[in-house]
DNA sequence: CTAATCTGTGTATATTTATACACTAGTGAT
DNA sequence: ATCACTAGTGTATAAATATACACAGATTAG
C-alpha cells in the first residue's frame, strides 16, 4: 500500500548517500535512525535498482573484449590493447607498453622473474621498463637457451641482462644453446655448473613472462635460424602443434605436444611454467592468432596481453577446431 | 603517454568492485598490489568519471520537487507526495498517509511529541499511524486549546487522546478554548493548574506536527466556528498575516505578525515552536500555498510534507511577493 | 486465539575502506 | 649536480560500513 513512502526515503537516503556525499552515521542522525537501517536501505537501493552504477570504458580500453577473453578462455585477467593497424611492428609496440605498466603496477617485492628471451614483444617491454630500485626484483632468469647462431646467442643474453638492470635484479643467465645438436650434446650441456645452477631456479620463479610462437614454416625458419630441419617441421605439424611458448608445444586444444625435438630443448619446461605463481604472456597478430588460442587453453598461462583485433578473432570462432 | 594503460587498469578495478561485488582486499591480491592502492584507484575512477552513480526516482516520488523545496527555503528536509487530483480531499489523505510513514521511520524512542489539533490533515496522519508499543513516545501534547464550540472541543481532545494511544503516550490535553474571550479570560484560564502543567512541556517537546491554515475569510470562519469577528480578521490581514500555525500570524515573508488577538489565544507561542528539535508540517491544496510559503520563511519548519501540485507552486514563483 | 514464522530494528561488533605517515623516486630550478 | 618539491606506494591504523544477535511486532496457519 503505502510502498511508494518506503521508497521515497530510501531514494532520499540513496540520494543523500551517493550525489551528496555524506556518511551514513551523519544521514542516520539527520533521519532519526540508525546507521545499520541507513546501511540495509541503500542495499535495498541497489536491490530495488533506484542507485545504478555503471562502468564507462575510457577510450582506447576495451573491458568487453577482456571480458569475453577471460570469460570464454577461463583466464584470471586478459589485456587488450588499443591498436592503429593490425600489423606486427604496432602490435608489438603497444603489447610492450601495456605489458610494462602492468608489470610496473603490479610487481611485487622479492619476486624472481622468469623470462623467455626469444620473442620480440617482451623486447618491447623490456624497453618500455622504467628503472627501479635495486631489491625489488631478485632475480631474472633466463628460461630458454640463446641460438646456435653467437649473435643472436647475445640478443637473448641481452634482453634478460637488460631487464635484471632496469629492476635492479641479478641476472640468471642460461649460457647455453635453446636447442642442442642431440639429446646428448644436451646432457652434456647441462653438466655446465652455470647452466644447472640457473635450471635449478626455474621451480622458484614467482613471475615468468613468455611470448607465444606461432608454428608457421616461414617465420619459424626466420626465427630460429634454421635450427629446426623441415622434417623436424613436419614432424611437429604432424602431431598438430600449433603453437610454442618457449620451445614448449602445443596443439589448438592446449595439449602439449612432445616430440623428440622436446628432448633436445635447453629451457623451462611447460610442467614447470605451469607451477609458476603468474604467467603472463605477450602475443598478439593475426598469424599468431591460433597459436594463442591453443596457449590459453593449456591453462599455464594467468594474464594475457594482446591486441584488439586478435581479441575479436580469438571471440570470434571458438570452438575446438579452428 | 601511457595514460590509457592505467586508465585501463582502474577502469578493471572498477568493474571488479562495482559490477562483480569484490572486496577491495580481494582485488588487490588478485592484481598484487595494496588494499590501499585499490582505494585510491576506485577514488580516481569517480573523479575520471570511470563510475558512474546515477539515482532513479521511482515512480510516485519527486526528488527534484523535494530538492527544489529543500534548497528554495533552506528546508533540512522536505516530502513531496504524488496526487491523483489537485483536491484539497486527496492531497489531505496522500500528505496523512506520507506523514504518518515518515513519522514511524523517524520516530526517536523517549520523544515527546507536540500537536496542534485543528488540522484535518493532521487528524488524517493520525489515522495512518499504527498502534506501537508504549513507552516508545513520553507524552504527546495539545499544544493549542481547542474550541469554544464543545463539539468541536471534543474533537481536539480526541486526536490528541488517540494519537496517545497510537503512539503508546500518555496525552497531556489543554482543556481550554484556543482563543479566549479576552485577555483576562485568558489569564483565568491559565490558572488552572491542569492547563499550566501541559503549558510547562511545551518547552520539553521534541517533535511538533504542525498544520498550516491560509487566511481566506471563507475557510476561517468556517474553521473557527466564528470565533473572530469580521474586524478581527482585517485586523490581521490588514497586518500583512497570510497565514497560520497553530494561530500563530505570519506574512507572506515569513514575518510573525501580533495582533491583539495573540494575547487571546491559549496555545504554544511562534518562539517555543521555533526552539523544538523537531517541527514537521503538513499542509497542501492551492490556497494555502502563500500560506506554506510564509510559514517555510518562518524558519521554525523542518519537515515540510506536502503534494506534487503545491510543490510545483513553491517553486513557481519564488520572489517574496505573491 | 495461539503458536510459529517472518520482517524489521537497534546495539554491539566484525569487516571493510580510507587515510596519516614515512619513504622512494621522479621533476625541475638553481 | 643538488635541493626542494611533487607524486605515488605500502604499512599501520582510524574511520566507516556491514552484519550477528537479540528482540519486538506483524503475519500466517492451525
Amino acid at each position: 500500500m503505502a510502498r511508494v513512502n518506503e521508497l521515497r526515503l530510501i531514494t532520499r537516503v540513496a540520494q543523500m548517500y551517493h550525489l551528496e556525499g555524506r556518511r551514513q552515521a551523519e544521514i542516520a542522525q539527520h533521519l532519526r535512525m540508525s546507521q545499520a537501517t541507513v546501511s540495509r536501505m541503500l542495499k535495498k537501493a541497489q536491490e530495488e535498482e533506484i542507485v545504478r552504477t555503471t562502468i564507462v570504458a575510457p577510450s582506447g580500453t576495451f573491458p568487453e573484449l577482456e571480458k569475453g577473453i577471460r570469460e570464454k578462455f577461463g583466464l584470471p585477467e586478459a589485456i587488450v590493447v588499443e591498436c592503429a593497424e593490425d600489423s606486427p611492428a604496432s602490435i608489438m609496440a603497444r603489447i610492450g607498453e601495456a605489458g610494462a605498466h602492468f608489470l610496473e603496477a603490479t610487481l611485487q617485492s622479492g619476486e624472481i622473474i622468469g623470462v623467455s628471451s626469444w620473442s620480440e614483444t617482451i623486447l618491447k617491454m623490456v624497453d618500455n621498463i622504467h628503472p627501479m630500485s635495486a631489491g625489488r626484483v631478485k632475480y631474472v632468469v633466463q628460461t630458454l637457451g640463446g641460438m646456435g647462431n653467437p649473435s643472436v646467442q647475445t640478443h637473448a643474453t641481452q634482453l634478460t641482462t637488460r631487464l635484471a638492470r632496469l629492476t635492479g635484479a641479478e641476472p640468471r643467465l642460461l649460457s647455453a644453446p635453446g636447442v642442442a645438436p642431440s639429446r646428448e650434446a644436451k646432457l652434456v650441456l647441462l653438466g655446465d655448473t652455470y647452466v644447472r645452477e640457473t635450471m635449478e631456479l626455474f621451480s622458484k620463479i614467482t613471475l615468468a613472462i613468455v611470448g607465444i610462437g606461432a608454428i608457421e614454416p616461414s617465420s619459424m625458419l626466420a626465427r630460429s635460424g634454421n635450427i629446426f630441419t623441415p622434417n623436424e617441421l613436419t614432424e611437429h605439424t604432424d602431431a598438430g602443434a600449433i603453437g610454442d611458448m618457449s620451445l614448449r608445444f602445443f596443439d589448438i586444444d592446449g595439449n602439449v605436444v612432445k616430440t623428440p625435438l622436446d628432448d633436445r630443448v635447453i629451457g623451462m619446461p611447460m610442467e614447470a611454467l605451469a607451477k609458476v605463481d603468474r604467467v603472463i604472456a605477450l602475443a598478439g597478430g593475426a598469424a599468431k592468432t591460433d597459436a594463442i588460442r591453443g596457449a590459453l587453453r593449456t591453462g599455464t598461462i594467468d594474464v594475457l596481453v594482446t591486441d584488439e583485433f586478435t581479441a575479436r578473432r580469438l571471440l570470434e570462432a571458438w570452438n575446438t577446431t579452428p
